[in-house]
RNA sequence: GCCCGGGUGGCGGAACUGGUAGACGCGCAGGACUUAAAAUCCUGUUGUCUGUAAAGGCAGUAUCGGUUCGAUUCCGAUCCCGGGCACCA
């Protein structure tokens, strides 16, 4: 029979399913004194249109791997479940009525069914989806775990809210809203990013996207549920040198979460008509320009602005204030090449000279970073530089770059002074007091000293990380387990009553009132507090959906738990994750959301390590056949079930893995899928007899001859280590494994242990084909559980190897030698070939330069 | 603007630590099989020049320059493409 790629990949999925081939035992029978390997794919969001050939990319990478670690004796964790909150959904159910828990398991059987026919080893008895009430239970009860915890600064560290020291004599009321400005999962009236399109607030993180699609998103101030991320920062940022991560989402998260040290200095702030005082701090990264100092700015949100305006100036900030208000982020940052402000009326005094300067308010100093006020050095600082011009206020030069002339000193110092030049480097400092003459990096650390010693301001670190925004004004996701007093104290609900599902609704639209459709369920939003029972209003707004994927790694270990969301001796053995592979995407939103998580957890002591993922890959996007990004307005969709019954799932693993590296981007090719198949069908002829449907004639018992056997084990070892050196390149392999085929098509007679091993070695690409070979040779357990083929490092070697000959650095000839020869050897063998004499006739030999197996060089001259 | 990647045949892509550039696949060309086509098998395939051929010359890894006996690989400058950040003081 022909090469029927169908049947053979039906045969064996039945087969998988119905033997639970890839099952990984629970954790009370697995063997421990295995080595373990936890191999995981970013799991979907299982959208109406089906799989995407992009999804089965990564996905058969990590097969591969698990498939191999399998046969190399490993216990491996290799799981699959749904990311299955999510705004299409409920878009969906807004359109259609359908309630979005049935549209999702509709979505996910189809996403199942279409995973299954790739052939991917899945234990599918792990598979979980974040909406199921047994799973978003356990991302209630963490969301509990951190809003019961506060950051423990001296210890560095989450503690149980129980442990933190409250100041005696505090009412009820003040004893409340002190816990609550330590809970790291916090509500808070916060500037927020309101999506009206969306009907909902968005995280910083996820404000870049949607503006993207064309969506607006403006700042708000709403009563919103946060966590306290920005502690983190730094353990965030340390933590990621020890990771084995792509360095480019390293650097992202390192850039996202922007570290900056400086220092923060106190200005006093006289109101002129109140006389009353007022310090303001600001933060700056260069204290040594304090001497550069002609103004101060605030942002117009900051505290002080009321307190400190003059009664002439109180209209036009007014008006100032109002207008920044209505700017969405984008306007704000698109003006930004016209700064505006206006002045307060308000004088600070100059810590140092004590001079009075200007106090000003502008929108391009951001209220949410440093303290939300900046000291204005217009003659080194750029945006300083441009606001100072228009507004017409002095420029002193403080600091001038090292190693120039006294003459271009001087005409550096008077462009400065009138706003032609603006040098923000390093250099040395000038006009500055006692700091006349240092370098910047010592001139910083010197008024950093007299800041801290005259109590004017402190050494301090800042961080671009904001806290995360947590809750949206959505239907489909997890609801907060926290209900609302009327006196506008609330609590967390008991665990016992987790978890806090979602009610039966008729409508999924947003209230329109910034509130979620929850908010309109009066069956659901009201209760009673389970002891007292005082009446209450459950918290309406949902979790985002990262939050069920902030620990859904965890939950596979120990799916079935009742008890606690992952046993921690469980934890202990499979973390953490060995390798992940997902897309670029979630550089700074999943992962950085996942690794807080964890963090948190393990603050709590309920799992084991500091980091919950060691080796992360991003696979590339692939591309349409016109080499653009795949869209349905293109109409360059490539339909992986159209693929699968035209070429095989075989086919389509294998030329998924070989159009080139894992992390490129490529484009698909039809042409190209036909070459696999193509390839597939070859291996197919070269075992079996199409009539018979046994091996051929020609597959016997006997010794393999040499150079097939050689050639055999110089492919184990490149596969081998192809698979072997996380660089996910197995491109390599492949046509490693095409020229394997090649040459048994020249081969009279094969052994059939190299058949053996050359299909064990095919196994974890095109694992369907494989099976039904392996059978055919005669054995009667799947492929999976044989032993991977070692090789021979002696056979490895070549006897003889091809020497190149140069003539200065030119190649002239060659000649195959055998394996090891000498340099003199090679030399004369150099010296005495024909086409060499010829370039060397008459010249004088200046040097001979041999490398060993390699090559030999002639100069002459 | 700043910070990361990356530019190799007609196409996707190979090339160890500086040592034969273009593995493997696609496409294309020629041949075999066939009444014919498809499928399959075999051969060739960077460009260009000399040669009937065998063989050989020259150029060639975005561009220019450098280091080196020797550079796709290392260094410097420039151009282009992709990604990230973008008033973060």
């Amino acid at each position: 029979m022909k090469y029927n790629f169908t049947e053979i990949e039906k045969k064996w999925q039945k087969y998988w399913e119905e033997n639970e081939t890839f099952r990984t035992p629970d954790f009370d029978k697995l063997d421990k004194s295995k080595p373990k390997y936890y191999v995981l794919d970013m799991f979907p969001y299982p959208s109406g249109d089906g799989l995407h050939v992009g999804h089965p990319e990564g996905y058969t990478a990590t097969d591969i791997i698990a498939r191999y670690k399998r046969m190399r004796g490993f216990n491996v964790m290799h799981p699959m479940g749904w990311d299955a909150f999510g705004l299409q959904t409920e878009q969906y159910a807004i359109k259609t009525g359908i309630h979005p828990k049935i549209r999702t398991i509709e979505c996910i059987n189809r996403f199942r069914d279409q995973l299954k026919s790739i052939g991917f080893s899945y234990d599918w008895k792990r598979e979980i989806s974040t909406a199921d009430e047994s799973y978003f239970k356990w991302t209630q009860w963490i969301f509990l775990k951190i809003y019961n915890s506060f950051y423990d600064k001296t210890d560095n560290k989450a503690k149980d809210i129980n442990e933190l020291k409250i100041p005696e004599g505090l009412s009820a009321k003040e004893k409340f809203d002190f816990l609550n400005s330590y809970r790291i999962a916090y509500l808070a009236e916060v500037p927020v990013n309101w999506c009206p399109e969306l009907g909902t607030v968005l995280s910083n993180e996820e404000v870049p996207e949607q503006l993207e699609k064309g969506f607006t998103v403006v700042r708000r101030k709403m009563k919103q549920w946060n966590m306290r991320i920005t502690e983190y920062a730094d353990r965030l940022l340390n933590d990621l040198n020890e990771l084995d991560w792509p360095k480019n989402v390293k650097e992202i998260q390192r850039n996202w979460i922007g570290r900056s040290e400086g220092a923060t200095i106190k200005f006093k702030i006289i109101n002129p008509e109140t006389k009353s005082e007022f310090e303001i701090e600001v933060y700056t990264t260069r204290p040594d320009t304090i001497f550069g100092v002609t103004y101060l700015i605030l942002s117009p949100e900051h505290k002080f602005v009321n307190d400190i305006t003059v009664g002439s100036e109180k209209n036009k900030i007014d008006e100032y204030i109002r207008s920044a208000e209505r700017k969405s982020d984008l306007e704000r940052t698109e003006l930004s090449k016209n700064k505006t402000g206006e002045f307060t009326g308000a004088f600070a005094l100059h810590p140092l000279t004590d001079e009075k300067i200007p106090v000003l308010i502008s929108d391009y100093v951001l209220a949410s970073y440093g303290t939300g006020a900046i000291m204005g050095v217009p003659g080194h600082d750029e945006r300083d530089n441009e606001f100072a011009q228009k507004y017409s206020l002095s420029i002193i030069p403080v600091v001038f770059p090292e190693n120039i002339s006294d003459e271009e000193k001087k005409l550096f110092l008077e462009n400065t002074k009138i706003g032609k030049e603006c040098y923000t480097g390093e250099g040395i400092s000038i006009n500055s007091g006692f700091l006349d003459g240092l370098k910047s990096g010592e001139a910083i650390n010197k008024i950093i000293e007299w800041l801290e010693t005259n109590k004017k301001g402190m050494r301090s670190v800042n961080f671009k990380l904001r806290d995360w925004l947590f809750s949206r004004q959505r239907f489909w996701g997890e609801p907060f387990p926290i209900i609302h007093f009327e006196d506008g104290t609330f609590e967390d609900i008991d665990v016992s009553e987790l978890p806090l599902t979602l009610p039966d609704v008729g409508s999924y639209k947003p209230s329109g009132t910034g509130e979620s459709p929850l908010a309109i369920i009066d069956d659901w939003v009201n209760t009673v507090e389970k002891d007292s029972g005082r009446s209450a209003r459950r918290e309406t707004n949902t979790m985002p959906q990262w939050a069920g994927s902030c620990w859904y790694f965890l939950r596979y270990l120990d799916p079935e738990n009742t008890k606690v969301f992952c046993d921690r001796e469980i934890e202990k053995f499979w973390m953490p994750v060995n390798l992940y592979i997902g897309g670029q995407e979630h550089a700074v939103l999943h992962l950085i959301y996942a690794r807080f998580w964890y963090k948190v957890l393990f603050d709590l002591g309920y799992v084991n390590y500091k980091e919950p993922i060691s080796k992360l890959f991003n696979q590339g996007m692939i591309l349409g056949e016109d080499g653009v990004k795949m869209s349905k307005s293109r109409g360059n969709v490539i339909n992986p079930e159209d693929v699968i019954s035209k070429f095989g799932a075989d086919a389509m693993r294998l030329f998924e893995m070989f159009m080139g590296p894992l992390e490129a981007s490529k484009p698909w090719s039809t042409k190209g899928i036909e070459g696999l198949n193509r390839f597939l069908n070859r291996v197919w002829r070269v075992i079996i007899d199409e009539n018979s449907d046994g091996l051929k004639n020609n597959i016997t018992d006997s010794e393999p001859e040499l150079k097939l056997k050689k050639l055999l084990h110089k492919t184990i070892k490149k596969v081998t280590e192809d698979i072997e050196d996380g660089d996910m390149k197995f491109n390599t392999a492949i046509s490693y494994l095409m020229i394997f085929v090649n040459e048994l098509y020249k081969s009279e007679e094969i052994s059939k242990n190299v058949i053996r091993d050359f299909i064990l070695l095919l196994s974890p690409f095109a694992p369907h084909i494989t099976e039904e070979i392996w059978q055919k040779l005669g054995n009667n357990e799947s492929i999976q559980f044989a032993k991977w083929p070692a090789y021979d490092k002696e056979l490895t070697k070549e006897e003889s190897v091809t020497i190149i000959f140069q003539v200065n650095g030119k190649l002239r000839s060659k000649a195959d030698l055998p394996f090891g020869s000498e340099e003199k050897i090679l030399e004369d063998e150099a010296l005495d070939n024909e086409n060499v004499k010829k370039y060397i006739l008459g010249k004088q030999i200046i040097k001979i330069i041999s490398v060993k197996n390699k090559m030999v060089n002639i100069v002459v001259k």
